[in-house]
DNA sequence: CGTTTAGTTCGGTAATTAGCGAACCTAGAG
DNA sequence: CTCTAGGTTCGCTAATTACCGAACTAAACG
């Protein structure tokens, strides 16, 4: 029963990502098992292979998609050839919102600059002055990121420490 | 030349929208054109075929899809049939986030509940840990978009009055 | 009533994508 | 050097998607 809540979850999770990301359905799944799953000591390949029920070279395309998206990465043991897979912190994932959040802000400095050049009836003013307010919202949101993104820092280095 | 910087923002926007929406590319670039250029007295079908360089089978298909996204709206003017078609406002598009945000903050719930009961070695309590500050971060997220949307909802209120 | 305007629906096609198996590569063990 | 464990790469297929043109519908005008 355990199990099928952590399947629940990992589907969640699937869905989740598939449309968030906009990534294949096993990357998705794949991620969901790793921040579930993998969280102790990291999933090896071939586990993934089993867990997942999909071919060796899908898990491959997968996992290195994942990992060029840096939504994962892996580590190796000493004397042991295989990779252990591991989803990447969270400070990492959010660093992918916060580019995300940046290219919104440069658009939004393209259209305020086309728009204060080209505002000619006062009935257009609005989308300027609402132009400035989502740039302004769009800041906030940055500055929320980065507080966030150094307090994950935080904790995971103090957790490396005790390690 | 003033053309060529409104194709380019209209383009970017293309982009943009393309992947951080995951729709068709003419729905992308037709939410684009809205934005930029619709924003007076919007477009009509005949007008944005035209533009789009697009069948009027595909204008009609994304444009019901982004109706149905609610990222645009259309209204109607006495005695005219066309249908004017403009970008939502940002408090309507802004809301998408939010479904979005509150959506992550009922998995990372089920997750926290998930960890809680599953914890067991010290060193699966950073995960914990890190749920809990993410899902402070979530909620610090949400706060923001509801005063954000609240702010716009007052703009547009108060140049509705103006009209 | 027929005609026009404004848009929708349907069937098809070309392009893209997700996943597969089989062949291949490569570092280390023996 | 040979073998094997641990992956990667390369076609291939099935499913999905994006867009098209042609036929259709529905409201309004005369």
């Amino acid at each position: 029963m355990m199990q099928e809540e952590k399947q629940e979850l990992i589907e969640m999770f699937g869905v989740h990502f598939e449309q968030l990301y906009n990534i294949p359905p096993l990357a998705s799944r794949i991620l969901g098992t790793l921040i579930i799953d993998g969280c102790k000591s990291g999933l090896t390949f071939e586990e993934l292979v089993d867990k997942m029920q999909a071919s060796k070279s899908s898990i491959s395309t997968n996992i290195n998609l994942l990992l060029k998206m840096e939504k994962i990465y892996y580590f190796t043991v000493l004397g042991d050839r295989k990779k252990y897979f591991k989803a990447s912190p969270l400070s990492q994932r959010l660093n992918n919102y916060l580019t995300l959040v940046n290219n919104e802000l440069l658009l939004i400095d393209k259209i305020i600059k086309y728009r204060e050049k080209n505002t000619c009836c006062p009935q257009e003013k609005i989308n300027l002055l609402n132009s400035y307010a989502y740039k302004e919202h769009m800041e906030k949101a940055e500055q929320l990121l980065l507080t966030t993104i150094t307090k994950f820092k935080e904790i995971e280095e103090k957790n490396q420490l005790n390690k």
